[in-house]
DNA sequence: TTCATACGATACCAAATGGTATCTCGTCAA
DNA sequence: TTGACGAGATACCATTTGGTATCGTATGAA
């Protein structure tokens, strides 16, 4: 019983979302904070918060009138475990595809 | 020095081009046979294709008047490479992350 | 040669998307 | 109580996106 992959890649589409995930992964942040970062109104910004709620890749906690937006690591599940439709696609191939990734992050 | 994952992630964002990557792990396909799978137009299914290839996630290999399209698994190494940033922070969580992982691909 | 066919290219359309502007609603502090 | 301020909601706009229709091109077979 495998979660809707969907509302996620769709959320991992967008660079802007892509990086206000790497900006939660230290600490939970508010919509106004979050939009320090970039270059857009705080409604753009919260369009964005509000995709990548959708995609489960964050929760949001309120405390007074300020809401804070946390990364949901759990988020991630349904995109990884998609990935592994290919595990035995990549079983044959795997030395190269490591050696590929190896290359990319060194 | 990373690979651009913007278009890789842009390509895995449609339902539609998931599926065809899923095709095309078995065996390469022209073009009309990946149409067959589709309730659309040789065209539109073309277009997808493009997506994908831009994307590095397919290549392509002409063979008379057909093209056969092959999944490349190396163009899934930027998003594999991308969600690595996470790694450290997936640590800290790591029991419940692999609890919901094999709860989703069980 | 002639013609069917597998593609590519282009024009076009409707809907979704990313953005701004603006208004209202709660909450906190003076 | 009265603002100031963080956030939500909505209307609106330009661009992108997913799709069709239609045309042209090149290959393979009769």
């Amino acid at each position: 019983m495998n979660l809707a992959p969907q509302p996620a890649f769709r959320a991992l589409s967008d660079p802007t979302r892509r990086e206000i995930l790497v900006l939660l992964r230290d600490r939970e942040m508010t919509i106004a904070q979050v939009a320090e970062n970039f270059d857009m109104t705080r409604a753009a910004v919260k369009k964005h918060l509000t995709v990548l709620a959708d995609g489960g890749l964050i929760t949001t906690r309120a405390e007074g009138r300020e809401r804070y937006n946390r990364l949901n690591p759990l988020g991630m599940a349904p995109v990884l475990d998609w990935l592994t439709v290919f595990d035995a696609f990549w079983d044959d191939r795997l030395a190269s595809l490591k050696a590929a990734i190896e290359e990319e992050t060194q």
